[in-house]
DNA sequence: TTGTACGCGTTATCAA
DNA sequence: TTGATAACGCGTACAA
């Protein structure tokens, strides 16, 4: 009751334990540079006022803040949501705070919310994809905050990277396809502007049409938000065209199990009328019927390594090195296995 | 490449204008406060100098950080992260930035964390349910952070909340399950340990029982963390009781997907031999087939409400409102309707 | 090993 | 309407 009504300060403490403040603020970042008895002797007086740094005044003196910033499209989607909380678990066990602030797939938003995090101290920063104007990265540069690129691998851009090969999986899957048969294939994409994971998808697929000597007019595109209705509403359009597609491989799990959903609806048997192919390989993908054959892509690992590199750039021990993680194909019942 | 190699400072864009450094800062944050002209004249030099204010350095001298932080138990769990994100665009609509942190439901994990956010100056607190030491609250209230709960709604609460009626809606719905013949039912809960969601729906199942005049044996309980596989592994450790369950209740969704896929592994019919529920309504849940009947909460709605209501704590326009937010069953095929 | 004293970039108070 | 200046709480040379 008698209580002070604000938090206690390093002074506070200083004075309960009869010691100046230096000497406290080193008994909590660097202990080896005191004396045993004294430490113990401000310990407790910490504990007793419960002493809690003041991060702000921290931040301003050391120019330091332990915490990192990520800017995700959404977090309502499991790939990033996932990857995210891998990301927020290594930072946590390396004593670093995460802010997160998502920008709805806009570069305007994303702009704006990479100066607000910059405001606001960041060590470092962590961008989903490589795409994005030259002046952000001068930017960051100036203000010498150094960012990685995660979902996306990119090893001669100007950011480093971890990420996986979003064309060349995208490749093998539509190969996958291919082989199974098919000669017509139906392409549903997320929006490619800004998004160069989804650019590289669709660039993956016209690889594997190339390779196998087919013509572009082979494949026929659709572009649209992510969003499971959104896929479903592609795939009905995409049904309507002609020649009628035998195969729609889709941008990510999300836009496919709408499709499946609308292929049910439409009466549309598959795989056997039309196959339907997925990226990510989200929970879902091998809980709906027909399972999804997809791209496994380790989101948690990604995470993780994303989490590590990007405290090691910010500590000085890497200048920035990229690492491919490894993705592979599920394969499932959406997809018939070619015959061979 | 002449250019400074740090950050332009209020000093520097005060120079720049050819005013002190009171006046840039009015004009950012006052602008009605200065005079048409010379806010010209400083905002061109914040532009050209490529001027952001420094936080830490503001939350010092206005004790204010425009960051409130939120601590969920995990983001991985589609519920929290759509919840999050409508929390996180109403913030940033309001100007406000955000600090997660996860618990990974660990109550000292929990702590530490709400420590850390406080630490860092955030204006208020989003916390996932009531049930916690009396202590956090204490240390909240010294350090004179508002603090709201989300998910659950407790009225008579220290905290305010913003959530809904977890009992209740559990209690329709075993009531529903009763309504329809049921007289074993099974029951997966989440880990009711310092998770009042979890342990308030197990109570509305008791609820029902007890108003239908039925014994406790009626019931059957296993606890288990949320998880698809635990919800699979509970469902086959419930289909060796005596008697075996004819309806099994979920304590989310998550869970009732494992459970429906243990069900078709081991080749029982849904809703035919065993009806399943879960709670929540993730999207998976209208995928999954047979879809599944459970409680639609409108996470969305509520993280929306949630922010706004924290905003006003934190500016003083209210002392801490809690509002329910209404659910109701969304009636699908992994239970058969009473016949009536 | 410990203490003194200054600076970090901003806001707010008070005068001008 | 604007300017000078004192906080804000901490880290860290530098001195003792």
């Amino acid at each position: 009751m008698g209580k002070s009504r604000t938090a206690p300060t390093l002074n506070d403490v200083a004075k309960e334990a009869g010691v100046s403040t230096a000497t406290v603020s080193r008994c909590l970042n660097s202990p080896a540079r005191v004396v045993d008895e004294t430490r113990k002797r401000v310990l407790k007086a910490v504990d007793k006022l419960g002493y809690t740094p003041n991060i702000a005044a921290r931040i301003m003196a050391a120019n330091r803040s332990y915490s990192i910033g990520a800017i995700i499209p959404t977090m309502d989607n499991a790939i990033f949501a996932r990857g995210l909380q891998a990301f927020q678990d290594q930072l946590r066990e390396k004593g670093y705070s995460l802010l997160v602030a998502s920008s709805a797939y806009r570069p305007e938003i994303e702009k704006d919310q990479i100066r607000t995090l910059v405001a606001r101290g960041v060590d470092g920063l962590l961008l989903i994809g490589h795409e994005r104007k030259h002046e952000i990265y001068d930017y960051l540069e100036q203000h010498q905050v150094p960012a990685l690129v995660a979902w996306s691998y990119m090893p001669e851009a100007r950011q480093p990277s971890v990420g996986f090969d979003n064309r060349g999986a995208m490749c093998d899957l539509a190969r996958r396809v291919l082989a199974a048969g098919h000669r017509h294939i139906g392409l549903i994409s997320g929006v490619t502007e800004g998004n160069d994971r989804a650019l590289s998808r669709v660039e993956g697929v016209r690889d594997a049409l190339a390779k196998a000597g087919h013509g572009a007019e082979t494949m026929t595109l659709i572009e649209t938000p992510y969003g499971i209705d959104n896929g479903a509403r592609a795939f009905a359009e995409m049904m309507q065209r002609n020649p009628r597609p035998t195969a729609v491989m889709c941008g990510n799990d999300v836009l496919a199990v709408g499709a499946l959903r609308e292929a049910q609806s439409l009466g549309i048997s598959v795989p056997g009328e039309v196959a339907i192919t997925g990226f990510d390989d989200i929970e879902l993908a091998e809980i709906i019927s027909p399972s999804l054959t997809t791209v496994h892509v380790p989101h948690r690992e990604m995470g993780r390594k994303a989490a590590s590199e990007l405290i090691d750039m910010v500590e000085g021990r890497s200048a920035g090195q990229s690492t491919c993680i490894s993705t592979h194909i599920v394969s499932r019942h959406s997809l018939v296995a070619p015959k061979n």
